[in-house]
DNA sequence: TTTT
DNA sequence: TTTT
C-alpha cells in the first residue's frame, strides 16, 4: 500500500543542546531545534533579509544516544526524515498542534565534542558508518531501525 | 551566507480542491492538503497499522494556477518546497501555528482533469516543460520564480 | 567518519522488465532502466525540446523480488538510492564504466500487475508496508537491509 | 508534459579544482569531481571498509563563476542536481560515455577560500542569497536560471 | 582525486 | 534558540 513519499532534508544549525527522555521499556528519545536561513533582496527597498525557521527534530533510540553524545547547541548537522503533525492537551486543556521532523538518518557537518565523532547514521538502508565508538558495531549499523518502531506504547 | 537546506519532498493524493487567494497587486496563492501514509506492522499485536500525515501546501502564482487548473481531490502529485511555520492570531485571540510546505516544484502523477495537463512544474532551477497549454511558454518554464519573491508585500 | 551523502531520487517508467540475478549464496539482485524525462523551450527556435535520460537501477534480495513480481515494462516507479559507479573488464578486454542507482527505497506509482501490489517498499530506516503478501511480514518491513551488505562477495 | 523526478544530493569533498570552460556565446561551465563515502562493517572479517565513490559535477554561468571563486580542492559542499548521460567520441574513435550532475542548487558547507562566500547558490525556486559580492544581487538570486538553458548550442 |  |  501507500505509494506515497514524506521526505524532509534539512542541514542548520542546533539551536539547543539535544534533550533526552527515556522510556521504561527501555527505549529513548531526543529532540532538538535546527534552524535553517532563508535570504532574498526585499525588491522594493533592495535590502537583504535573512528569515530563519525553527524545526522540531525527534530522535530515536541508539540514533539518539549518538546525537546526544556529539552533538551540541551551534553545531550543523545533515538530517533526514519524516514529517509528522503531533498532538497534545495543553495545561490550559487546549489542544496544541506541532510538526516534527522524525529523524532516518543524518550525518555531522560540524561538532564541537569529541572528534572521532562524525559518523553517518543511516536509517538502515545504507551501509554507512554508525558510532565507532560503539560496543556493539554490528548492531549500531543499523541504529535507526529502531527509529521506525511502532509509536504506540511511547507515552508522548 | 545560510549553509542551510530546508527541503520537503511529498508524494500523496489531495485532501481537497485547490483554494486560491488573489491579492491585489496581481499576485495569487493556492492551497491544498495532501495525505501521506505511513503503515507498519505492530510487532506487539501483528497487525497492519496506516497512519495518515496530512500536510498543508502552498503554491504561488502561475504555478498555482497551473495547480487549480489540472488539480483536483483525490489526485496524486509530486511536491518538492519549503518548510515554514507560519503563526497568526485567530479569532479568539490566541496565537495560532501551522506549518507549511511552499512550493518550488512539482510534478503530476494522476489528474482527473484534462488529459495533457502531466506537467512538470519546475522551480525555475531545471529545464522541464511546464503547461503546454499556457499562452507564455517562455514564461510558464519559470512559474515558481514567482514562488521566490519577498513575502512582505502579501498580506497573509 | 563520511559526514557525506550520495542520495538520487527518480520518477520515471521502467524500459525493459526488471532482469534477475541469483547468487549461490540465497542473494540476488533485479536490473531495470528507468527513464526521466526534460523538457524545456529551445529559445532560439521556440519549438519544445524533449530529452530523455535512462538510469540503471540495481535492487538487490527481497527487495528485487518484490520489484519482480510487481513491476513491468512501462510502470511509473519512485526510486531512491545511492549513486555507485562500477567498473568492469568488457569482452573485448577494454575497462567498462557505468553508474547505476543502488535502491534503498521505492514506492509504484502505477503498476500493470497483481493489484494489490503498491508497497511502499523501505530502506529499513522507517515503518512503511512492505510486500502483505510477504509470507514474512516482520522481517519483510527491511527488506533493503540485504541491499547495504557489503558487496565484496558479489560476484558482478 | 514529463511526470518524472530526476534528482540528486551530494554531500561531499571537492577532489580537485574547479576547472572552467568559456564559451563564445559569454557562457560558461565549472567542473570538479566530488567524492562521497560509504563506509560499512564486513559481516564475514568484521573489519570496517571504506569505498569512495566519485561524481563529476558541472555548474554553468554565474554559479560556475561563483564556484570557482570560493571552492578549491578539499572543500566541502552540498550540490543538489539532474543526473546526466553524455556521450562523445574518445580521441581513439570509441564512444565513451560518463555520468554527470547537472547541478541545480548548492550551498558551501566549508570554503578555504575568502569568508565572506557560504552563500546558497539557488535554482531560482527559492529566495536564498546568492553571493553578496556581485555586482547583480537582482540577477545573482538566479543563477542557476543559466544551468536551465538549453544546450543545443554548447560544444560539449 | 577528497575527507575523517 | 543557531549560524554567517
Amino acid at each position: 500500500m501507500s505509494g506515497t513519499l514524506n521526505k524532509v532534508m534539512l542541514i542548520g544549525h542546533l539551536g539547543d543542546e539535544v534533550k533526552m527522555h527515556y522510556f521504561e521499556g527501555g527505549g529513548c528519545i531526543g529532540r532538538f531545534p535546527i534552524a535553517t536561513n532563508e535570504t532574498y533582496t526585499n525588491k522594493q527597498t533592495g535590502e537583504r533579509v535573512t528569515n530563519t525557521d525553527w524545526h522540531n527534530v525527534v530522535v530515536r533510540n541508539k540514533a539518539a544516544e549518538i546525537c546526544e553524545k556529539y552533538l551540541s547547541k551551534g553545531d550543523k548537522v545533515y538530517v533526514e526524515g519524516r514529517l509528522k503533525n503531533r498532538q497534545w492537551q495543553g495545561e490550559d486543556g487546549n489542544t496544541r498542534y506541532s510538526t516534527e521532523i522524525q529523524v532516518q538518518d543524518f550525518t555531522f557537518l560540524t561538532t564541537k565534542k569529541e572528534s572521532m565523532a562524525n559518523n553517518q547514521q543511516n536509517g538502515g538502508g545504507n551501509s554507512q558508518a554508525a558510532a565507532q565508538s560503539s560496543q556493539k558495531p554490528a548492531q549500531a549499523s543499523q541504529p535507526s531501525h529502531s527509529v521506525s518502531e511502532p509509536e504506540d506504547d511511547l507515552p508522548f
